[in-house]
DNA sequence: TCGTCATATCGCGAATCGTCAATATGAGAA
DNA sequence: TTCTCATATTGACGATTCGCGATATGACGA
């Protein structure tokens, strides 16, 4: 018995949801971070695992609060972050397993 | 001696082309396609190598001849595909060997 | 030199994007 | 409940994209 996916499949507007996110520099830059949440500032290292939040990512982002939030809701319906509400912050982290498959399928593309 | 790059360096903007040129279904199932230059209805076994001309592309896609140039364009500005021009035609291939080197970097975002 | 064919470029309107300020929602604190 | 903070949603507006038809360019054949 196995887990995960052999052949990962993504709809064509899963797809289309993705290469629109990554067309754009801001959010490909917040990808980027986030791959280690202690390089934000204020990031605390007990909260490593569940993500940064959306403060902590505007203020490095140089954004608007609006724009920030926004473009983390793209890259969540893209499926490239996740993110966990605790209290009244939200914390963002990469879907690192969802990246994985979809790295694959991009040999299909390319 | 060795040839190619140990770690392909892609500018910001070129990036940013190759996302944008991603980001359209019609330009993505280009790409795909000229994977196989004779998966082309008319396409001459002669000219595999060279690549498919654009009224070809143009019939498959069934998008208007300005467009399917226009996109051609933007897959060759973004370093996907190489033109060659032969007469009055002009073959495009898959830059293969670029493509390689840009999956490589595509590391670095995912 | 003409006419024709293949491709590229221009100009357009409709749709979407980039980014913001303003406002709404929702959760703790008082 | 009421205030405040963190985040989400809405509305706006210039910039860009989508795809087209019309037109320009460039190469060949007559």
């Amino acid at each position: 018995m196995r887990m995960g996916y052999d052949h990962a499949v993504f709809s064509e507007e899963q797809l289309l949801s993705v290469f629109r996110a990554l067309s754009n520099p801001a959010r490909r830059q917040m990808l980027v971070w986030l791959k280690d949440p202690m390089s934000f500032p204020d990031q605390k290292a007990e909260d490593v695992e569940i993500g940064v939040c959306v403060t902590d990512i505007q203020r490095r982002m140089g954004l608007g609060q609006s724009t920030t939030s926004q473009y983390l809701t793209m890259l969540r319906q893209a499926g490239l972050v996740v993110a966990t509400r605790r209290g009244k912050w939200t914390y963002y982290r990469r879907d690192e397993a969802n990246i994985a498959r979809l790295l694959e399928t991009l040999r299909d593309v390319f």
